[in-house]
RNA sequence: UCCUCGGUAGCUCAACUGGCAGAGCGACCGGCUGUUAACCGGUUGGUUGUAGGUUCGAGUCCUACCCGAGGAGCCA
């Protein structure tokens, strides 16, 4: 048997004679012509069985070939420019053909479905094109996310995911039974990064995390991946900076490594390609100020009564889809009210209203990205803050020895990796971008 | 938790003010040498989400419940 190659390789093999390991996904009868479409993992090759070419068995088993039945192929690898697949131009005009398993028939046709079906078959759902480029653009995204931190002096470290308390709130936590006592998936690793920068500087850890939110929308999973970076010595400002420059890696690397699967997503990339640093900066203050002013504008009554907010308010998803529409990049926002967000974030100088936070939207309307900001690194009025909030100090006697020895400026931010997947696909839901999403009332297959 | 929309063949959907439950796709059989979700002919296909009610008659109207989708809130 010939050497088995790689479908995104055949471009190399034109002319040679090869083996192709794959499944059959589509097919094209044309008497004694067929056009069979197979997959191997890495690209979709069209495989043509002329019948004065091969044996009446091999014709006629490749007749009787079922969707998805998984095969062996041989034959001459040639270019045609009528060829689809991917990367396409080049087809297997086959000379044998072996199958492992005649497929019964597949409950995924390549047809439109509906969601809840696609869903309660996303382990045979994987399989479409959609979601093979989808799910290798993640990997991609994956891939630059360590790629950029390891080569900017980050180390990754491994925060625990079965945690003791809240971090933020209890009611947004699932809940485990850990030798009798109650401990919860965690949510975030920051408390635990905020330990990890004393000992290496900047640290990154990159794992799932879990919000029992009820959430029901397109921008929600109860079980995302995030990735979150802390950096001692460090304020808002470079903060800010270390965001533009990471996320403009994460596009630009897709860009490049994955044309093919961005064009199979009918991807518009323009926008795309314009996402370099810097990114435009406003201040909540100003954004209020936008939002207020789009709110005049539109002729819309339900936009207008679900832009209405009051300074102090955080955004909800509408003022940040309208907010991004303005702008063609990602858009920094800064210096949010104190008491929108977390309690261990810094306040602004001379502001204490305000905190030295920042959000990344991404544009198009895809908003929140990033949730990152200066913490607090004093003693004193973290304990305060503590109060304010009616966390119990018990629980962070550990984070608040950070502030007790050798506490300096630092920052750190958080990616959610679904949201930017979502984002660089031009997807309109977030299911579809990790391979079995947990949703609400979601957790089969 | 709240608001809106939906549930009919394996899949995607249609069925007018209540009146014979249909089409396309798939599958199966046959035909075709360049198909791209091919095309042509034939065959196959139903507990209309569940329970109750109104009616001569309910997919259609009423009540309750179940399930799904989109959105709000919350967030990445």
């Amino acid at each position: 048997m010939p050497d088995t190659i790689r479908i995104e390789d055949i471009a190399r093999h034109a002319g040679e004679e090869v083996t192709i390991k794959g499944w059959l996904f589509n097919r094209t009868d044309k008497g004694r012509l067929q056009f069979l479409q197979v997959r191997d993992g890495t690209g979709f090759v069209q495989c043509v069985v002329f019948k004065k070419e091969v044996s009446a068995e091999v014709f006629a088993e490749a007749r009787a070939l079922t969707q998805e039945s998984s095969l062996i192929m041989t034959g001459t690898v040639r270019e045609d420019s009528r060829a689809p697949g991917i990367p396409g131009g080049y087809e297997l005009g086959v000379t044998g053909m072996r199958v492992l398993q005649q497929a019964e028939e597949h409950p995924i046709q390549p047809k439109e479905h509906g969601v809840e079906f696609l869903m309660d078959h996303r382990h045979l759902w994987l399989r479409s094109q959609r979601q093979w480029a989808i799910l290798r653009v993640r990997a991609t995204v994956i891939r630059a996310i360590r790629d950029w931190f390891d080569t900017h002096g980050f180390v990754n470290m491994d925060t625990p995911i079965l945690t003791p308390a809240a971090c933020e709130g209890t009611t947004t936590l699932f809940e485990t039974d850990y030798f009798g006592e109650p401990a919860y998936l965690a949510q975030s690793g920051q408390l635990y990064n905020e330990a990890d920068i004393y000992a290496f500087g900047r640290v990154y850890c990159f794992g799932p995390t879990f919000r029992a939110e009820k959430s029901k929308t397109r921008r929600h999973l109860t079980e995302f991946w995030m990735v979150e970076p802390e950096v001692a010595f460090c304020d808002l400002d470079q903060l800010m900076e270390i965001e533009e420059q990471f996320v403009s890696y994460i596009v630009q690397t897709c860009l490049r490594d994955r044309a093919h699967e961005l064009d199979l997503l009918e991807r518009d990339t323009s926008y795309l390609e314009k996402v370099t640093p810097p990114f435009p900066r406003i201040s909540y203050d100003e954004a209020v100020g936008v939002v207020a002013e789009i709110r005049e504008q539109t002729e819309d009554e339900d936009l207008r009564q679900l832009l209405a907010m009051e300074w102090g308010d955080d955004f909800g998803s509408p003022h940040e889809t309208e907010l991004t529409k303005r702008f063609e990049k990602p858009v920094l926002v800064y210096g949010y009210p104190t008491r929108a967000k977390a309690f261990y974030m810094e306040p602004w100088p001379d502001r204490p209203e305000v905190s030295k936070s920042v959000d990344l939207l991404a544009p198009e309307g895809y908003g929140e990205i990033i949730g990152g900001s200066e913490r607090i690194s004093d003693y004193d009025l973290l304990i305060q803050r503590l109060r304010e909030w009616g966390l119990p100090r018990e629980a962070f006697e550990w984070y608040l020895d950070l502030r007790r020895y050798g506490s300096v400026p630092h920052s750190g931010f958080g990616l959610g990796v679904e949201r930017t997947v979502s984002w660089i696909c031009g997807l309109d839901h977030l299911r579809e971008t990790i391979p079995f999403p947990r949703m609400l009332k979601r957790v089969y297959p």
